[in-house]
DNA sequence: CTGAAAGCGCTTACAG
DNA sequence: CTGAAAGCGCTTACAG
């Protein structure tokens, strides 16, 4: 617990080895002989050694991290998914034996002054980008960089990069119809935002889809933007459309607390009367005790650590880039006769 | 942009001078002549140079990283603040020349185990903590290992630990009973946690000695825990004691969404008929229009940022712990007549 | 399977 | 005010 660090040197003196013998005990272990692996094993747990990170950068010109922008949101519903996903990085990052630098672009030049800081410093060895988006300058700038990335999101644009993975909405949504057909509600209608978002038009994708695979005419459906007013007066009318017994997917759990308050104003009450679901399983969800879809963010980033780890050591590049499937988390908002 | 790496060396050659000059240019400005200064800078600057953060790490036994654990909040309400404090980490750690190293500890053996493994590999000099809480063992755990640090939050149950800054959070809701005054409400109440919570009580002092500085006797008020049903309940009886023309401060903004609901069940418009107030400016505020107080997270993460460089300087602890008033942020739901 | 050499790119003393 | 030396703690070739 003193101070004195100590070096490799000491775990060599004190298990009668060289000093390169303990590297090899901690990065090719194949390399040594049953017992001294076992040695020098003990003697490195017993002095609690754990090599420099600075020293094996500068001699392997690697860093051993991954650095990730943290995007500053005015949406804070962006928030809600951006910290967890943030903190499933973290999570994930040990796993891979990489550390996490989180860095901030507010107040540079350019949208990737920051990644060529960190590139030029030699902080990173790679990029794990979010919210990537059509004309994203990131995934241009760090390929011709031939900086290692993967992204979160998929890379509008540019089929050519298959280093990305997405959430597949279409699949959520598709869950979600199921679910609330299995539930027994009539209509089922959809609240979601204008068309031409390709998030938007994929979730829709996913409740046109089942309802016409089982053969139901997709029910009344209606748009707004992302505002709890807007969802709320177009809550209204949808209400009237799917009747009593009905229920209405959202495309976001903020138009499904439209939808539910709209449903309370007139007395109806949420999984009873009508089935509400959103997508994201933000807080506001847990709050409001509505059913909704979890992004599996931990696969997604472990994925993606996975996919710059591979690219580092040379590896080639995904055949294409990789859609997983959000969870159904069911909660009293679609449950009939609750 | 092509790659081959430019270092310290290449600036000296092309400067006409030897590397520790060039060392010297960046480190210690002043032992330059002028002119020798400006040339090796605007080499550096032709060149594109920065210096390795790995060998400047081994050399000076500095990393120039700050870690800062990333906490997996079960409650959302949280996440609406966590991911903003490390974002204003990120963007306040260029100006103290640092980097941010987030890391998460779950799944690890014990609660400082990253902190200890993170400390022995050397990838940070120091830590900003977060959601210090009484027997919290992580500042005592930096404290005894002699790891620099500074916390978010009050370090409990130890007055002699000073690196600390948290939210005045009676000031602030001084802040909204003033305004809530100052906007000619009558009678206002407050709805907060059940007694006992440290921050809870401190909010709620706010509120009473404002009143009680105005003149006023102390409204009604309700305890419940963070909760919407609960808070919604709640509000009902609260309802009734201030009445229409009356206001509600809340402890926190899903409380005020909760006050939110209840008014408008009884067909009552936040603002003209009932001013309410919340904390924190999570998303929800924002959705719901709802008055609130804005942490001001930008400076707090300045101020703990300046604490460890400071002890990392081998400077004195400050005197005490530092409170910094959160903003008042005016939405539609104290406007009266809205 | 194990060890002596060389060096990653800097900075910190210390001479000049 | 500027420069030649030494070395931070490792790992990557390469001998033995």
């Amino acid at each position: 617990m003193s101070a004195g660090r100590i070096t490799i040197r000491d775990v060599a003196t004190a298990a009668g080895v060289s000093r390169q013998t303990v590297s090899n005990a901690l990065i090719h272990p194949e390399r040594l002989k049953g017992p001294t692996l076992e040695r020098v094993q003990a003697v490195i747990q017993e002095l609690g050694y754990r090599p420099s990170s600075a020293a094996q950068s500068l001699r392997s010109q690697r860093t051993g991290a991954v650095g990730f922008e943290l995007l500053a949101y005015g949406e804070s519903n962006r928030n809600e998914v951006a910290y967890p996903f943030t903190v499933a990085l973290g999570e994930m990052a040990i796993g891979h034996g990489c550390h996490l630098v989180t860095f901030s672009s507010a107040g540079a030049q350019s949208l990737t002054e920051g990644y060529a800081d960190m590139v030029r410093a030699q902080v990173v060895d790679a990029f794990v980008i979010a919210d990537t988006h059509p004309g994203d300058p990131r995934p241009d700038w760090l390929h011709q960089a031939g900086v290692p990335y993967a992204a979160f999101g998929r890379v509008w644009g540019r089929p050519d990069i298959t280093s990305w993975a997405d959430v597949d909405g279409a699949a959520g949504l598709a869950d979600v119809t199921e679910h609330l057909l299995a539930a027994g509600y009539e209509r089922i209608g959809y609240l979601g935002w204008p068309r031409g978002s390709s998030v938007g038009d994929d979730r829709r994708s996913g409740w046109e889809h089942t309802l016409l695979a089982y053969g139901r005419a997709p029910g009344p459906e209606a748009a707004c933007e992302q505002d709890l007013r807007a969802a709320t007066t177009a809550a209204y009318g949808l209400l009237d459309e799917v009747g009593r017994g009905g229920a209405i997917a959202c495309a976001s759990d903020l138009l499904a607390v439209g939808v539910e308050r709209a449903a309370r104003d007139r007395g109806w009450r949420p999984g009873t009367d009508i089935g509400i679901t959103g997508v994201d399983d933000s807080g506001m969800a847990g709050m409001f005790d509505l059913t909704t879809l979890a992004q599996p963010l931990t696969a997604i980033a472990d994925y993606l650590l996975g996919l710059v780890h591979k690219r580092l050591e040379g590896g080639p590049a995904p055949e294409s880039g990789a859609l997983f499937r959000p969870t159904l988390v069911p909660r009293a908002s679609s449950r009939p006769g609750h």
